[in-house]
Parts: structure tokens; sequence; C-alpha cells
DNA sequence: CGATGGATTGACAATATTCAAAGACAGTGG
DNA sequence: CCACTGTCTTTGAATATTGTCAATCCATCG
């Protein structure tokens, strides 16, 4: 059997059965590769299906009506983008790849019958939905309560940590594909403010930048800086699984 | 069969069986009443039940280390409050009551067994799920890329909105009961800003300011302030509930 | 080579915070 | 019934932070 992207993703958390298996292989769909700031959907299309991010990075976004733009969310490989549109029948953001990159399709409306059929899965799907409400809530107190530097460095800790679990074909971690004009449309702030944080944190040796994005120079520095606290990204996986009495990954997440 | 306040909530979507019925009524145990501003739960806590609002008012919100606060949402009859914790073994947040409140509990490990148990009901909790989501990421872009005034604006009319659908013996929707600090706090500004912001909004008559709290005196001009546009809370129940072959409910939501 | 999209800079303006003080109000206990 | 307390609200003035505008730089790409 190939190893289909979320086949992958899931493998990362337990050991999937070979009913479970093969239930998410026939429901993926062939990869699609997307080039580089391509539209892939639209606030008010159907949302017919969900994506698994194999390769690259993408962001969803809303535009607003002064002609800004806030990020919602960026997806790192591994991630699962669209879940969040299981509740509306239309599409409430923009997607749209920041690097190049493959998506797996996945039927929207096939979840009910994962969740039918597999114990495992149907709980896995449930704690993915509530890792990513963690995340959007730090974000929140990201922007609602915390400065120019702290937010900066904060969303920069969090990448960073994402792509460390993601890490499949990734080879530096501590390097982020992001303009700075997306940072600081992630961070609700003007491109011009976003500059100067980020220089003034290049300044103290604590990040580097170049024509390709961004580089964590020092993790710890940037912990003080940001007051990072990792554990809202690290899910109880190990928790769930006792509890509905799988066996665990011999990879843990 | 005693209507349990988690019935209530689900049969406000769909018409569930009496095995569905007998099922929640089995796991929720007795309600029980907080009086305002006590603290129900705290960062750090074992996070093993979740909630349903049976009446009253609560927030989650986390405490900054330079003694400000973030106030991550509001909870109103009807609402379901920690399912965010389902991924995560201990909470990550603070539970606290804005009026006094009846709160009916859940076994966080038991949702498992729902999700065995009933497709219906499974489908729905993922639902909410992904609607919560929905919430968070409009309170994003409210922080991150609108005005005081809007922001103000946005907020006042979530809540309203959010009532209007809960409105289970909440006898005006109009009327939130919230102090500036709280709102301040929700909003990532300063109370003297909120303040102001406010007075500014009851000078157009658009709000009214009391010492139970704030109403709202014309929704539409508070539409026009804040570009305000509902659809992000009204879940397609009726999508879902056909793609798994439910009937829908008498009392659509 | 010019076009393009991002990065950078300085000067200025708008927005929001802080600090401090005072007013309003409900609840408490004498 | 009254003072007393605490919480919330309101106000003004000074300050800090962040945004806007406009120009320039720089690398890449066709």
């Amino acid at each position: 059997m190939t190893d289909s992207c979320i086949i992958r993703h899931f493998e990362h958390y337990a050991e999937l059965g070979q009913d479970d298996r093969e239930l998410l292989d026939s429901l993926e769909k062939t990869p699609k590769d997307f080039s580089k700031g391509q539209l892939i959907w639209q606030q008010g299309m159907e949302s017919d299906h969900f994506y698994t991010v194999r390769s690259g990075w993408a962001c969803s976004f809303r535009n607003m009506e002064d002609g800004s733009r806030q990020v919602q969310d960026l997806y790192v490989p591994g991630d699962i983008v669209g879940l969040r549109e299981f509740a509306f029948r239309r599409r409430v953001s923009n997607l749209l790849t920041v690097t190049n990159t493959t998506l797996c399709p996945f039927p929207k409306n096939r979840l009910t019958d994962v969740f039918s059929t597999s114990r495992l899965l149907c709980n896995l799907f449930f704690l993915i939905a509530a890792r990513d409400q963690a995340i959007l809530v730090e974000r929140l107190i990201n922007l609602g309560r915390r400065t120019a530097r702290e937010k900066v460095a904060h969303f920069l800790l969090e990448m960073a940590h994402r792509l460390d679990k993601a890490c499949m074909d990734v080879h530096d971690c501590n390097h982020l594909p992001l303009t700075q004009v997306l940072l600081a449309d992630a961070l609700g702030m003007s491109t011009v403010h976003a500059n100067r944080t980020l220089n003034e944190l290049k300044q103290e040796s604590l990040t580097a930048l170049g024509p390709d994005g961004i580089t964590l120079l020092d993790r710890d520095g940037l912990k003080d800086v940001a007051g990072f606290d990792p554990e809202y990204l690290d899910a109880d996986v190990e928790g769930l699984l006792k509890n509905i009495g799988a066996p665990a990954s011999s990879q843990p997440a």
C-alpha cells in the first residue's frame, strides 16, 4: 500500500490498524502541486475538501474592507488545512500558498464515515481540532496582550516548534520562509513596524534576515523575550490512546 | 426522563433518538451553582470535566506576567465550556464566572464513549468544535485588524447574536452583563480606552451603559460601525444532518 | 535591462497606554 | 441609618507605541 499523506500524518500519533490505513487510503485523492503565491480557495467557495500538507507552507487569511489583511494561521508539512470548515457550507477564509506546496485533498463529507468506522481516527481528529483551537487561543493572547517584540519572538518560536514536530522532509527547522509582509499580517501590525522589530532582534543576534525568509539564531534568547511555553502545542496523545484503549505509536508525537 | 442541560443543548440542533437521550443523561452529573466572580478552574489543574452552561455567563482567560489579563472567550447559556481541553491533560487557561451561574459537569473521558455510540452526537460535537474555532478566528481578526470602535461594536454584536440563539431563559438579548474591565481584557485594550470608546458609541445612541452592564440600542447602527457579518456563528447543521442521514430538529438552530 | 516585489529608512501623525485622581454605587457592619 | 469599603466608571494630561506616507535600496527574474 502507498503511504498516503494523511496516513503518515496519523501514524505520527498512533499505530494504525490495517483497516484504518485502508480507510484513509481509499479516501485520500491524488496529491496536487501548487506554486508559490497561488490562491487555493476563496471565501464563499463551497467547502467540499480539506487538505493535508505534504510539503511547503500555506496560510489562511481574510481581506479587510480597508484593503488590509489578517493572516489567521500558517500551515506547515503535516498540518491539516480546512477542518474548521466542517461546520460550514462555504469557505470562511482564503487559502494561499506561501511556498511551492503539495497538498492531498480529502473529501469533507467522508469525514463522517471515518468517524463511524474508526474509533481511533475519530478521536484523533477531535484531538487535532482541539489543538488547533489551542493554537488560535495562543495567537489571540499574542495579539491582545503582548508587545511587538514579544509578538514577533513568540510567533517565530511557535512556527519553529511546529516545524520541529512536523520535520518530515524539513531540513532546517530554524529557517522560516516568511516575508515580513506575511509576518506583519499574521501579527496584526504594519509592515514597517514588523521590519523595525525584526531588525531590533537581529541587532541582538537573536534572528537573521535573508532574502529567503527569517532564521532563528538563538531560541533561548527568543524564549526570554517572548515568555514562550510550548505546552499548548503538545497534545496529550498518550492520555487519549490510553483512554480509548489503543496502542501508542512507536514514533511518539 | 429529566431534560438534562446537554440534552437541551443538542436538541437545539437535531432531533435526538431515545438512545442518545439516555446516553447523555447517564453521563451528565448534577448541576452546580457558582456565584459571581468565582474561579471555577485554574491553569494547570487536571482537565477532567467540561461543562454546559445552563444559566449565567462565564469567561476563560489567561493571566500575563505583567499582571494584565487576556480574556479568551465568553460563555453564555447553551455553550459548552472546556471542549478545547480534550487534547490536554491539564487546563490551559482559567475559568471564571461573570454572573451567578449554573453549570452541568460532563466527564471528559466519557466523550470517547459518546463518539463510539452515537453517530449523530459525534458529528454534532465536531461541528461545535469547528464553530468554536470560527469564533476564535473572528476574534483574532478583531484584535488584529480593527480599530477600537470596530472592535467594541463587533464584539457586542457577536455576544448579542450568540444570546439570540441561546435564548432559553434569557429575557433581553440586547443586554450584556459585562463590566468594562472584562470587555477591555477581551479586546486587548486598556480599560480607559474601552471606556472612552464605549462612551463614544453611547453619544451616538448606539449603546447604553448601566451599572449592570452594557445594552445595545441600535444593532443596525453598530453593524455599520463594525462591518459585522454573523455568518461565522451560523453552523450548517442541516447540511451535516443530511450528510449523515439524520432527521432535522423541529426547532432549527 | 527594466520591472517587480520585498526590505529599509526617516519624518510625522494617529492611536492607545499610563498615571493619577475623583465620582458613583452597592454591600457591609456598626 | 450612616459611615466604610471595594469595585467599577469616568476624566484629564502626559507619554509611549504604532501606523502612515514617501522615498530609496536591493535582489531576482524574464
